[in-house]
DNA sequence: ACGTTTTGCGAGAACGCTCTCGCAAAACGA
DNA sequence: TCGTTTTGCGAGAGCGTTCTCGCAAAACGT
C-alpha cells in the first residue's frame, strides 16, 4: 500500500531505474517509444515523484521561507503574504510560512527551521530595529535572502521597502493647505510600553520613515502645532492614546496615524464622543483597505503599492537563488496620498 | 563552503557517524561523555541538521499543506490561516501554503504539488461545491484530510464547519422582534454570475447553511417579505446588487448580508443615499472584523469561532497523523449574534 | 579465575532519486 | 566487409540521515 516509487514504475514498464528516470525527467539519450511506454507505466500505477528524494539529490527545495506578522488585522501583510504565495507559486516555487508577532525569539527559531529545512531563500520582516545576528549569519552562509518593509543596515541583504516619508509629507501639506494648524500624530510602535510624546529612541525603519516626513512637513511650515503620541499595540492603549488627543482642551483638528489598528481607534472614541469625521475632526492614515473606502466619509489614505512590494521580492529572490549573485538592493517603492473626505476644508 | 553534514561532525569529534547521530538524536548506547564532546564539535563548526534528509529516513516531513483562499479582504480565511500556522508551529509542525482564489484547478495543481513534497496531511477549504475526485483520492491514498468551512458528502475526511444556520435565523428572529417586516438578503456566491434574485441550484455548504437559517426564521414569521440577492464576488456586482436594493420603491427596512465584502458595499451604497445605518435601514452581516466594531454604528453580527476552527483543524489533522487512525468526524461550531447598533428599533 | 552479561561504538544498509560511466548493439562510412 | 561513430540502456554511486547488527572491551557474578 506504500506509495509507488521509481523502481515500480521501471519494473512495471520492464527497464531500469535509470531508464524510467530519464523518461519521466525528460534528459540523456533515450528512444521514444520507452518514453511513452515508461510514462504509460506511470500513469498506470499512479506514480508520483517524491520531491524529497528529489531535492535530497538536487540540493534544492524549490521552497522559500517566509516569515512575517501575518497579524489578521493588517491589510499590508496580509496582501503581501498572498502576494508572495501567489508570485513564488507561479514561478514553481511553494512558500512555508512562519509568524512572529514581532517576537525575535520566535523569529530566530523560526529561521533555524527553515534553514534545517533546506529552504532555497527566505524573505522576511524582521521584527526588532535591533539584534539582527541570526539574519547576518544567514547572509554569512550566503542563504539568498530579502527583507520587505524594513531597512536593516547591518545586514548586507537586498532590502525592499516603500517610500512613507513623502507621502507622510504630503499628507501634512495637504492637510495644512486645508487651513489645518494644529496637527497630531498617532504613531504606533512595539518598542515603547503604554504611551508616550516623545520619540522613542528605537524605531524600526518603516515607523521611522512616517516620523521623518510627518517631521518634515510640520517643520517646513510656520505657526503650526504638532502634538505627537507613541503608543504600544494593544487595542486597549491604542483608545486610551486616542481618548486622550480628542479630550484635549486643545483638541488638534487633524489625526495622522501610523496604521489602520490606530485609525480604528480613532474612529471609536470619536464616534463615541459624537464628533464626525471630515467635519469636527479629520483623520488619515497609512495602508489602504476597502474598509477605508466603504465606510463614509472615505478615510484619506497613504497607499502603498503592496503587490508589487510582494512581486518584487519573490522575483528578487528568485533572481538570487538561481544566479547566485551576491549583489544586493536597496529599493524604495513609490507611495500615493489617497484623497477622500476625511480631511475637513477649514479655509 | 558546503554546510556541514553528520560526517563532518563525528570527524571533528573523532567518532563515527553513527555515534554522532546517537549522540545528538538521543538514542541507542552512548557514553554522556561522547555525547558532550560530539555536541561541542557539532556546536564548534556549526552543523545544522539536514531536514530533507531525516524526512527522506523517517518518511516523514512534519509539515501539513494548506489550500485555502487567502483572500486578504476576507477576515475569516486571514485569521484561519494564522491560527493554523501558530497553532502547527507549536506542535512542532511547518506549513506550506496554497492560495486557490476558489479556482479548482489551481485547487487541483496544489493537491498534486503538495503530495509530491510528501506533506504529512493537508487541510483543505475546498473551492467548488462538486468535482472532488482530487480529494477523494488523497482520502483512497489515506492522506490525513481535514476540510474546513465546509461540508463534502462525498468525501471521507474530517471536515470542521460552523452553525452558522442558527445565528442567521436568530438575526432573523431579532430584527423581526424590532419591528422589521420587509427583510432582504445579499448573498455572495462563486456559482452565479452578475446577480439573481432565485436561489442558484447549487451552493457551498456555508452559503448553503447561511440561506437555510435565514430562510427558517423568515418562513416561520407571518406577514413579512423577504428579498433574496445572490450575486458573484465582484465588488461591482455587489454594489449594483446592494443599489438595486436601496433605489426599489419598496426598499428593505433590513439587510443581510453574507460576509464582509458584501456589508461593504451595502454601506457604500447606503452612504451615498444619505441614509443612515442603524436609522433609516439596518444591516447585519456575517464574520467579525475589527472594523465593524470601530465604525459608527457597530454592525450587529454573526461571529463565527475561527481561532477555535483553526486550532482544532490542526489537532485533529495531527491527531490523523500520528496515530493514523482512518476515524472521521463531522464537526460543527457554535455562532454567536453579537449585537451592536446596527439594527433600527421600529417598535 | 572464568564465564556471562552489559556497554559503547563502528560498519553498512536503506530511504528514492539523478546522473555519470561503460558496454553492447545498431547505424553509419568507405 | 570491416572499422568507426552513434544510440539506448543498465549498473552503481551518492545525496545526509537513522538504525540494525555485530563485535570487542568492560563490568559483572559465582
Amino acid at each position: 500500500m506504500a506509495k509507488p516509487t521509481l523502481n515500480d514504475v521501471a519494473s512495471a514498464a520492464g527497464v531500469s531505474r535509470a531508464t524510467a528516470s530519464r523518461a519521466l525527467s525528460g534528459y540523456g539519450r533515450i528512444s521514444p517509444i520507452t518514453v511513452s511506454a515508461v510514462k504509460a507505466a506511470a500513469e498506470k500505477i499512479g506514480y508520483q515523484p517524491n520531491a524529497i528524494a528529489q531535492s535530497m539529490r538536487a540540493g534544492k527545495t524549490r521552497t522559500i521561507g517566509l516569515v512575517i506578522i501575518t497579524d489578521f488585522t493588517n491589510v499590508f501583510f496580509n496582501r503581501a503574504t498572498k502576494g508572495i504565495v501567489d508570485t513564488a507559486r507561479a514561478m514553481g516555487y511553494q512558500v512555508l510560512i512562519f509568524n512572529t508577532n514581532e517576537d525575535v525569539v520566535l523569529e530566530r527559531e523560526a529561521i533555524i527551521t527553515l534553514t534545517q529545512k533546506r529552504v532555497d531563500g527566505l524573505i522576511v520582516v524582521p521584527s526588532t530595529a535591533e539584534g539582527h545576528e541570526h539574519l547576518i549569519s544567514l547572509t554569512k552562509s550566503r542563504t539568498p535572502l530579502v527583507i520587505i518593509d524594513r531597512v536593516l543596515p547591518g545586514v548586507k541583504a537586498t532590502s525592499i521597502t516603500t517610500d512613507d516619508a513623502s507621502s507622510c509629507e504630503a499628507a501634512v501639506d495637504s492637510a495644512v493647505a486645508l487651513g489645518h494648524r494644529h496637527l497630531a500624530f498617532l504613531v504606533a510602535t512595539p518598542t515603547v510600553s503604554g504611551y508616550q510624546s516623545d520619540v522613542p529612541q528605537l524605531l524600526n525603519s518603516a515607523i521611522e520613515s512616517r516620523v521623518k516626513g510627518f517631521l518634515a512637513g510640520t517643520q517646513k511650515q510656520k505657526k503650526i502645532r504638532a502634538d505627537w503620541i507613541f503608543c504600544d499595540e494593544s487595542p486597549e492603549t491604542a483608545l486610551e492614546a486616542a481618548a486622550k488627543l480628542c479630550d484635549s482642551p486643545m483638541r488638534p483638528s487633524v489625526i495622522f496615524t501610523s496604521n489602520n489598528d490606530m485609525a480604528q481607534a480613532v474612529l471609536k472614541v470619536v464616534a463615541e464622543r459624537d464628533l464626525i469625521i471630515g467635519k469636527d475632526i479629520s483623520l488619515v492614515t497609512v495602508d489602504d483597505s476597502t474598509w477605508l473606502e466603504a465606510i463614509y466619509p472615505g478615510i484619506t489614505v497613504i497607499q502603498r503599492p503592496v503587490d508589487e512590494l510582494a512581486q518584487l521580492a519573490v522575483t528578487k529572490l528568485v533572481a538570487q537563488m538561481e544566479t547566485s549573485s551576491k549583489r544586493v538592493e536597496t529599493i524604495l517603492l513609490p507611495t500615493k496620498l489617497v484623497t477622500r473626505g476625511s480631511i475637513a476644508d477649514l479655509s
